[in-house]
DNA sequence: CTGAAAGCGCTTACAG
DNA sequence: CTGAAAGCGCTTACAG
């Protein structure tokens, strides 16, 4: 560290005029005369002057920051579908010439006053929240305080959110698994404790009703968005003697993790069984075959989360706003007729 | 925003002692007496209080804080590479009860005081810069004020670094290569304004040498690290009379663009030709054939560098400090005996 | 276009 | 264990 960093004092003195003018000139007002700018600026320059934003902070109150909440998974706390969201944040906040602070969060574990205390910090001036989980307490108080944040991928009517078209995506995939000729769809549904694995789950349901196909509930396996769950927990489907002809995963793991297991059980994809993921994550374009599935406009919702934020703070649009964003079947090699 | 947050004064007024005392509460000194400890909380609770941290760093000039710099590549500034790293480095973060900063930059194009600006700015209490270029300005200037900083993956003797050992890495794969009896191998190079793919450069040569093999300038090509560029350049490969029986790719991105640009030309990994890669991203694992590749500790890579940087911070050792991971050879199905 | 005064909400460094 | 004073480095809100 500098033992002694140079303040707007310094330059004061030295350009013989008020520690005001020089904050100014800083600040970016435009209010002082060409000449003393000049003056001014020259003069830091040659000393080496760089503001502290800390105190500029505190005393404008404005943190120019944001905050960004990403769930910690897998160990890992950062998969390819947040990555790439958060990718999408970044690039709307180097724009708006704001900071991003990152807050790995276990949504499940942490004291629900975090969100609080953060907002009350004055470390950030709004927040992002990916991928929270229903029923979260914390949320209340940030809305009671009227501090602006941003749901991303939870759909909660309360507050607001930026979120993909899950029932949309769902019905594609279902809808393109009947025209093909499939008749008999299972459904591997993700963790239901969020809402883009219950809006998948009700939108398969709706659309095979809609279709007049059989719901059965025994084609329907819990694989919390994990391929290990989802390939544990898919021998169910392989037990029965009435076998899908396609199975709509709601995410892309899962359906890696599912392939894994009609493998494992003699079978093959498509011939046997078509399979459909959900997010399209880069390995889904890799692997043999590779992946249909419902494509997610990942970093796009970043973005949108994050210009929907600025808008927010600076009270260009009053909360609750809900926005959803459109979703694409990518047809790949994991899906046929029928036999 | 909430109009008026409760500050330690109003917290003083109702529990009658010195904003001070109760500064030493939420300051964790423990040097207050019980009664009035609990008094104090109990009095926060109720108001709803939450310390203004912004203050707190100006007055006492810390800001809990660490900047991490990562590489915006391919429009997303994020790979999955960065990723992992990103990931090691927040986990000791929060086990050291700091927060983190996050600054997307294009290495290429950001001006160089940058580093100073941010260093000085008193946001962060110190810096990790992930796979900065050869030649950058900026760093001289944070060594100059002592301001305490980490390279990754990037090896500059000059200042503090956690890299991979490249050296090593490249030799593991050359030597399993001659040990399956390939004596034509090439190579495909990284961005050369990058420390990672120079040493891996130069372990290669200096691995044929030790085993006594032919380097051939036209066994050489350049991929810059991309997919894409890789499959351009891989063309001349195929081009020449004399085939290598094995390519060594500087990373797996490049392995795969080669191993794509083969079954192009007609030929087969690994029946006509080996393929090793470098850095065991997710996809090497799932593509067909499977990715024979050298597997740096990412993660660890970001644990190993946030440790070092908190040592810097808080005196614990002394720059520079250079240190290498090790790394492993992941034997998958790209690689086998040449014909 | 420029400046004097007051303040942002904490902590440091004494002192007792 | 507790407190009075001063200060961290800026900006706000006047005033001229």
């Amino acid at each position: 560290m500098a033992s002694n960093k140079p303040t707007l004092q310094d330059i004061a003195d030295k350009a013989k005029v008020s520690r005001m003018t020089v904050s100014r000139v800083f600040s970016e007002k435009n209010n002082v005369s060409k000449e003393t700018t000049e003056k001014i600026k020259k003069i830091a320059k040659k000393i080496g002057y760089h503001p502290n934003l800390i105190a500029r902070s505190l005393s404008n109150r404005k943190s120019k920051t944001i905050g960004v909440f990403v769930p910690k998974t897998r160990h890992l706390f950062l998969d390819i579908y947040i990555t790439q969201i958060l990718s999408g944040i970044s690039d709307v906040t180097q724009e708006f010439d704001y900071r991003l602070m990152l807050f790995p969060i276990d949504y499940k574990k942490e004291k629900s006053d975090l969100y609080l205390s953060i907002a009350m910090s004055h470390l950030v001036d709004g927040i992002i929240l990916i991928k929270t989980k229903v029923n979260d307490k914390g949320l209340e108080e940030l809305k009671k305080i009227k501090f602006p944040f941003v749901l991303v991928n939870h759909r909660d009517n309360t507050y607001n959110f930026v979120d993909t078209s899950n029932e949309k995506g769902a019905k594609l995939a279902i809808e393109y698994l009947y025209k093909l000729g499939h008749r008999k769809i299972a459904f591997v549904a993700g963790s239901m404790d969020e809402t883009n694995a219950i809006d998948r789950l009700n939108s398969y349901k709706k659309t095979l009703k809609y279709f007049g196909l059989p719901y059965r509930k025994e084609w329907i396996i819990y694989g919390e968005f994990s391929k290990e769950k989802a390939y544990e927990a898919s021998i169910e489907l392989f037990n029965s003697k009435n076998l899908p002809t396609a199975i709509f995963c709601s995410d892309d793991y899962m359906a890696i993790g599912v392939m894994e297991r009609i493998k494992n059980v003699g079978l093959s994809v498509p011939k046997d069984i078509s399979i459909i993921g959900f997010d399209d994550i880069e390995i889904s374009s890799y692997i043999k075959p590779s992946l249909t599935t419902v494509r997610q406009p990942m970093s796009m919702i970043g973005e949108k989360s994050a210009e929907l934020l600025f808008d927010l703070i600076n009270k260009k649009r009053t909360p609750p706003i809900h926005e959803f964003l459109d979703v694409e079947l990518k047809i790949r090699r994991s899906t046929s007729k029928p036999k």
